[in-house]
DNA sequence: CAAATTCTGGCAATCGTTTGCCATGGCGCA
DNA sequence: TGCGCCATGGCAAACGATTGCCAGAATTTG
């Protein structure tokens, strides 16, 4: 009698394990070990309540359950608010990606939006700590804290992505950027260039970093002086890559020397930037090569093409399911790892040999 | 005592709801009275507990409350998977509106891929039956339903979004897709074009239907045949906007006589589109006029910047939270609602008037 | 054929919170 | 000062599943 309380508007509730065993004539607890633990049955028994519990339309209550055991199959997604905008679908593609693979395994995906407040720093901490998430990825650089509850201290596995968040302890999953940038730039020297313009993201960000390191690196080993790059932007999010390259546009005008190729850290930047280039008369690649970063599809389709640097979301995502799996299966502190996923160049016409300086010998 | 058996690996699981209450001297059930109806307790006594549990840290275990008050506070939103691509931040921005006002009402987020297989079906009506979702908002046509388990019988309140299923009996947040095609179209027919290509997305989606009949509206208000627009596309989801658009191209290189302007259901069909117009040889607006679907951001930095309809993705995402939590709230059943969200034609210069057919007076 | 061993199924406690019901204490009013 | 009522706090029973432990059945071996 599960519904036996059905004089009012009460919920239904649906069929409990306690029906399913009556119809099947067997005890509950033969009903849960055959439902979680077909080995442990006689075949004809599991047979005859698999039977009875698809004829009831039986689905096990979530929330019993995992209070019961004292687990959730909840993990929850972390995304700072400054992630969505532009004309990247590494987002989407993020959640579409890792929520395929937590499905295959049987958990959830929560979203958990990570802003500037303390409202949702709560929020998230009380996910954590409240029991719902099992165990979190997270695409922000900075931990939810307050009141002195941490995240840190949840003891939740949790994983890190885009960002390498090792050194804090994190397991991390992460494109190798600074080699991509150097590759890419190397690329733009080996054609010719000389004279560089590099489009920044938030000033001190670990992309930035990065990123900036591999086009020096780049210089450094084809023996051009740092000086060869010029800064651009740095005060602005990622959020605001369109206006980023707004801005770079005019400081592109306000050069003396003009560079020959322009390295931008995200397609947004590229997009908007290319924009107000041609508008100014320019032309790509004739005057200007560019390159950018996101992989974005639609730099597939910008006039010229935009070559870009693919970042392997769906692999990412993937590796960092397997992370945390891993983590919540065997908890024992293992050393955070760091795991490096290959971005990948896309050539497109919007690079070429530059035309003023005709191609000359690598210096030494 | 809450940790007697720390012996072993044993999860710590955190101060419970006992623990609070000795430390304030009350009874567990004052410290849910408190936390819960903090109007049923004595202040100081309120105060005493609020400082107990801000000292030990406790935070409520979802689960346990869920199983007992038989609700949880997750909404879950159901995804096709044909929506993650293209160059539109519709998803995203859907999923972080929608966040934020569930967030700011309690209630969590949980992501629900549905893709054609009986898999992700079976997740989602587990996670409907399974006691786990307490509503959903679904942005497919297709209701799962799966070994005579249907989402529609599983007493959740529903909630559609971006597609009108309020046939079905599921209140419905849209954009007027139709009003605001009839008056882009309406726009170009003044500015003298007379020949048109529509380019379309799956045959008979709800988009389609509704924007190709705000074209044949557009026409017969004034006074122009049927026959005045061309159609291209009609198999490919609009997840395959680029391909789309190339086809259309295709087809449209393929047209005796040429229309002068162009209506593309989405703005990836427009890019690629248009990228191959250029190619082509075609000027923008100057040969072509082109309209276009999304309201993404990047058109604003095509060349030349696309002229789109804007999807009011916020207010959308806005509106369908408040019409599901509504019909949380009184559960009786009402009529199934819909709500239009107006969406707004962004000018841009990818339309002008047409150059080889010089503006006529309007027929008649 | 008897005894030992393995396997299957049932009982009941448990997870952490909410909430109906009752007892008690405080307060106001006459 | 005494009586009655309301507000407050405590007890214990749920919510629906899981699981350790034990009894009984089935099977095999000597």
């Amino acid at each position: 009698m599960s519904n036996n309380k059905d004089v009012l508007g009460e919920e239904p509730s649906g069929p409990l394990m306690a029906d399913v065993a009556r119809l099947a004539g067997v005890a509950i607890s033969t009903v849960s070990r055959a439902l979680a633990n077909p080995g442990r049955v006689n075949e004809k028994t599991r047979a005859k309540i698999d039977a009875a519990a698809k004829q009831l339309g039986y689905t096990p209550n979530a929330m019993a359950r995992g209070l019961r055991v004292g687990k959730s199959n909840t993990i929850m997604i972390i995304l700072p608010g400054s992630l969505y905008y532009g004309a990247s679908q590494v987002i989407p593609q993020v959640l579409q990606s890792i929520n395929k693979s937590l499905s295959q395994n049987g958990y959830n995906l929560m979203i958990a939006n990570l802003d500037r407040d303390e409202i949702s720093e709560r929020h998230i901490l009380d996910l954590a700590f409240g029991g719902t998430a099992r165990g979190a990825i997270i695409l922000s650089s900075k931990l939810p804290e307050v009141d002195g509850r941490s995240l840190a201290n949840a003891g939740l596995p949790i994983v890190s992505m885009l960002l390498d968040m090792s050194d804090a302890g994190l397991p991390s999953v992460v494109t190798n950027d600074r080699e991509a940038v150097r590759e890419a730039t190397a690329e733009l020297i080996r054609l010719g260039h000389r004279r560089f313009l590099y489009i920044a993201g938030p000033e001190g960000n670990y992309h930035d970093v990065e990123r900036y390191g591999g086009v020096l690196e780049a210089l450094d080993a084809a023996g051009l002086p740092e000086e060869a790059v010029v800064r651009s932007g740095g005060n602005l999010d990622y959020q605001q890559g369109f206006e980023i390259g707004i801005q770079a546009a005019d400081d592109f005008a306000a050069l003396a020397v003009k560079p020959t190729a322009v390295i931008a850290t995200s397609d947004d930047m590229a997009i908007s930037f290319m924009s107000r280039m041609q508008q100014g008369g320019l032309t790509i690649p004739g005057d200007l090569s560019i390159v950018s970063f996101d992989g974005s599809p639609v730099c597939a389709f910008c006039s010229p093409p935009l070559t870009t640097i693919e970042q392997p979301v769906e692999h990412m995502g993937q590796a960092a399911v397997a992370l945390l799996l891993d983590a919540i299966d065997r908890s024992g502190k293992e050393p955070a790892t760091r795991t490096v996923v290959r971005s990948r160049l896309i050539l497109r016409e919007s690079i070429a040999a530059p035309t003023a300086s005709p191609r000359k010998h690598t210096a030494r």
